[in-house]
DNA sequence: ATAATAAATGTAAACCATTACAAATTGGAA
DNA sequence: TTCCAATTTGTAATGGTTTACATTTATTAT
């Protein structure tokens, strides 16, 4: 494969010139310039990238660290980052991580290591502190999920708000005995949706009986589990509240399962806006979540740490959609 | 952030013994190896990863070109490909090309550019020949999708014969009058399991109407499109075979839209063997494709090449399976 | 003790593009 | 024509690691 040097040669000019003929092409006369373009062409030549990133010591990549890319909400907030970072001319590495915070690390160190200019967390299980230290020296962004008292630029909705709009439409519907399956509560959104629907029923003077908040992990079937469980009680709920719409669908699986009919026997409403959601029979309530502009936001935020801007105390919060469909029974 | 020179000059021996003691720990004494060691620590010394991959010329990094990482068929292919190229060390560029030819080629480039050291494409719209000469000179491997009449390394299933499996199986419950939605035709695989529909019906001294047969895009919205076409037919099919899970599913949803019953009015099925499937009511019935094996294969089939070994002729054919759920009324 | 071999370490080139700085060329003004 | 400034081009160092080859040190056999 030729080198600026085979091309340097060819053109009759040094290895500066060919450079600077793709980089600042103003600043090489015109009839240089075209020797050079020829040659370039002749040789079919394509500047090796290593070398351009180990001299300018920057790769023109981020790493972006994903739970689970089956996930089709990860999924979605990864083409909103791709959107951005494709027209500004980065590539992506992707960090699965199978929910696995070991493998986080592993992501962290790569950053270091310089194989990415950036990192962007779609999730952060990882000791505060290890990530504070790190957002310190590298550019690093957090979606979705953040960290409790930290600093760190962040995207993410409102969960708590989000999820006492849910719940409020609820009451509004007239349900007082409203079951809730969350996700797994080491994960601060699990708890903040589960502390926004907590906080919704007592403010209208309303207990949340411990055996209807059941602890799931955020999968279809761990929401048709729960619900299962939910309607072997004595006196189960008239309306359940899923963490998100994986559970939730799950959930109405698990009613229609038992010859009931959602929503006139029970109401199931999720979070997210997956377009599953608009798949299955009843069509979901939700919350839709801005998955996209999520992903373009983060990107955005990271970009500006790229160039060398110091971004601090920068926690953008989008809006969380109450959307109204046909599995609560109100339309 | 220290260098292999500040950790050599620490440890008073030369940059060659650091870098031994990383990559060969037994060519180095004992002594000197804890010596390094504990220079390395005390200035957390990272490697810098772009300085190796310039000298090795290899990046230990792979791009995967996916035409939608939406797509919950790709992402469990690429989750399979990620779980082998994880456990040998290698890195995943993402290559999303929201179906554009276009945005292939500049994949390409990257590779040619050594950002990567192979390629593998769940999608190849490009020019044949242009595909062909780079896997003259770098890594490729094909999954999915294929090209004719080449011999890139490719991991793939009988299209054809699944689509055979499919047809009979919906002839075995005494189906004539068939209807089969297709993807686009320019993609191979869509062709290659219409024609096995149609082979099929032959062999049984069935005529295919091409009134009967729609092409759509793989979406969930022209599946649902065409089957309202097929159901405003004065003698609509009795069973639709749909070329993939997600039309089939919006066909599904058709049929429920005009007030009929799957499987009891019309029989429906699909082929991938997504998860939606066993969601939607009825359950579908479809073709499973082992999805997150054939990105395993294909990792394989690349790992082979990336360690100089020349792969020819090697077209690892998997096999599709006919999983018969409720959607067809067999069951 | 000495030679021969093996093991451990060091030296310096290589990987290839970029860029600070120096040198050469060009153009215009005096 | 001469000089100065602006433009264009070249030289060589730089980035940090790896590795072929050379050298030194340790081990074994005689």
């Amino acid at each position: 494969m030729a080198t600026i040097q085979d091309v340097a040669l060819l053109a009759k000019v040094s290895t500066a010139t060919v450079s600077r003929v793709m980089r600042q092409p103003e600043t090489v006369k015109d009839a240089t310039k075209e020797r050079v373009l020829e040659a370039i062409k002749l040789l079919d030549y394509k500047p090796n990238i290593l070398a351009r990133h180990l001299r300018r010591m920057e790769t023109r990549t981020i790493i972006v660290v994903v739970p689970d890319i089956t996930n089709p909400f990860f999924s979605e907030v990864l083409l909103g980052i791709e959107s951005i970072a494709q027209e500004k001319g980065y590539q992506l590495l992707l960090g699965n991580t199978q929910k696995d915070a070991n493998r986080e690390y592993q992501y962290l160190d790569l950053l270091k290591q310089k194989k990415a200019d950036g990192i962007i967390l779609l999730t952060a299980r990882m000791k505060k502190q290890i990530i504070e230290e790190l957002a310190e020296q590298f550019p690093v962004v957090l979606a979705c999920e953040y960290i409790e008292g930290s600093n760190i630029p962040t995207v993410s909705i409102d969960n708590i708000i989000s999820a006492k709009k849910m719940t409020e439409h609820l009451l509004r519907l007239g349900h007082q005995r409203i079951g809730y399956l969350s996700g797994s509560m080491d994960i601060i959104l699990s708890r903040d949706r589960l502390r926004g629907f907590k906080q919704c029923m007592s403010e209208h003077g309303l207990r949340t009986e411990s055996i209807l908040i059941q602890e799931g992990d955020f999968t279809y079937s761990t929401g048709y589990n729960l619900m299962l469980k939910l309607l072997a009680l004595e006196d189960p709920p008239t309306a359940v509240f899923a963490g998100n719409d994986e559970m939730a669908i799950g959930a109405i699986k698990a009613i229609k399962k038992l010859g009931l009919n959602v929503p006139k026997d029970i109401t199931v409403v999720g979070f997210d806006g997956i377009q599953l959601g608009t798949i299955v029979q009843p069509r979901l309530t939700t919350i839709v979540q801005p998955m996209f502009e999520m992903g373009v936001q983060a990107m955005q935020l990271l970009l500006k740490q790229l160039e060398g801007e110091r971004v601090t105390q920068s926690t953008i919060v989008l809006q969380g959609k109450l959307l109204v469909r046909n599995s609560c029974g109100s339309v």
